[in-house]
DNA sequence: GTCTATACGCCGATAGAC
DNA sequence: GTCTATCGGCGTATAGAC
């Protein structure tokens, strides 16, 4: 027990990524200041420096480990079979990853025009190979004729758009509970490429 | 001709919103000085406070404003009959006027975070005025038998974040025309509510 | 109506004590 | 590993000359 003030160094760093998060989300990257992250950590603003080199690499690293987790969750969904059923998993799993993780989303799709150039374009990228599994399934649909997109670029952004939205209003013990929205979701977004909606799971 | 320095009031106030606008669009509203606007315009900074009080009452205008015109236009729309010919209409104009006026909507929907509290409570008022007659035509639509929604306010806030994302990518002069996009959309909304596609016009 | 000058505070980041 | 103290700069907003 009853340890020195001093090296904490295995949890501030990671509390500081939280704190950070959860500020950007909620105030905006540019109005939050290094000396707020560390008052909400408990630590003086200079303390911040040994864990980040500076304010942009800790908003940076924040989107790339938010895209990192979100490409690795969804490449390790389980094998399903056909276009519909592909769509319809995307569906749940986008909805579900985002309702569990509402201010790194916010963070990720809001604060992109906040990276300097270098950091857009590595985050930009990691974003659009989270589209291009998506509009993969739709191109499969397509061919197969089970999906109705006269185009499959436009159809994707419709899609990613609708089911992020979720983001904006759902919240944990609301009116509506988590499968219920899932099963909403994924049934509106088969509605809308024109494809027959799976039988309820 | 040849006129004084002085003397542009009339046009220097619109001017100082567009450029307000724009920079807030573009780098967010706190990463925006009252410097840079003002270089924007072409004037020095403490000539802004001419004509607006503060930096927040510049923002908060501008989100007032934006909003206004859209429930005008949007109560202007020519009556249709039905609710698939009325969904219809609401996508392709949903779409036409954020289409037409990309920092306005971006400002809109991002900066709402930024607003002091009195300010918050009158835009948020203004937004759902909109979301509700969008959600009117949902329940219309189910109480007819043409659509199939599970949960209006579910479905209306779905639709609308499909249809708002179209800033996001949509560019004049691109792959896509304006129509095409439109039709495309509105079909897709259509869709979506388990409603029949109406008939291309 | 616009300018210049300025008040006053907070910003990100660093240096050096402990 | 954290703190205190500090640097130079830029933020919003105002005062007063023209």
């Amino acid at each position: 027990m009853a340890r020195k003030t001093g090296s904490h160094s295995e949890i501030t760093g990671p509390r500081i990524r939280a704190a950070a998060e959860h500020l950007f989300a909620r105030h905006g990257y540019a109005a939050v200041s290094m000396r707020q992250i560390a008052a909400e950590v408990g630590v003086q603003a200079g303390a911040l420096y040994l864990y980040t080199p500076d304010k942009q690499s800790l908003l940076a690293d924040l989107m790339r480990d938010h895209l990192d987790g979100l490409l690795a969750a969804c490449a390790a969904l389980p094998p399903v079979n056909g276009p519909e059923a592909r769509l319809d998993q995307f569906a749940r799993f986008h909805i579900g990853y985002h309702i569990d993780r509402p201010d790194a989303v916010f963070v990720a799709y809001m604060e992109l025009r906040n990276l300097e150039p270098a950091n857009f374009t590595a985050i930009e990228a990691l974003r659009r190979r989270y589209e291009n599994t998506l509009e993969a399934i739709l191109r499969d649909g397509r061919a197969a004729g089970v999906f109705a997109v006269p185009d499959t670029k436009l159809a994707t952004l419709a899609l990613i758009a609708m089911l992020t939205g979720v983001t904006n209003w759902y919240r944990e013990g609301g009116r509506l509970g988590r499968a219920e929205v899932e099963a909403i979701y994924a049934a509106m977004a088969l509605n809308a490429v024109g494809a027959s909606p799976l039988p309820t799971r």
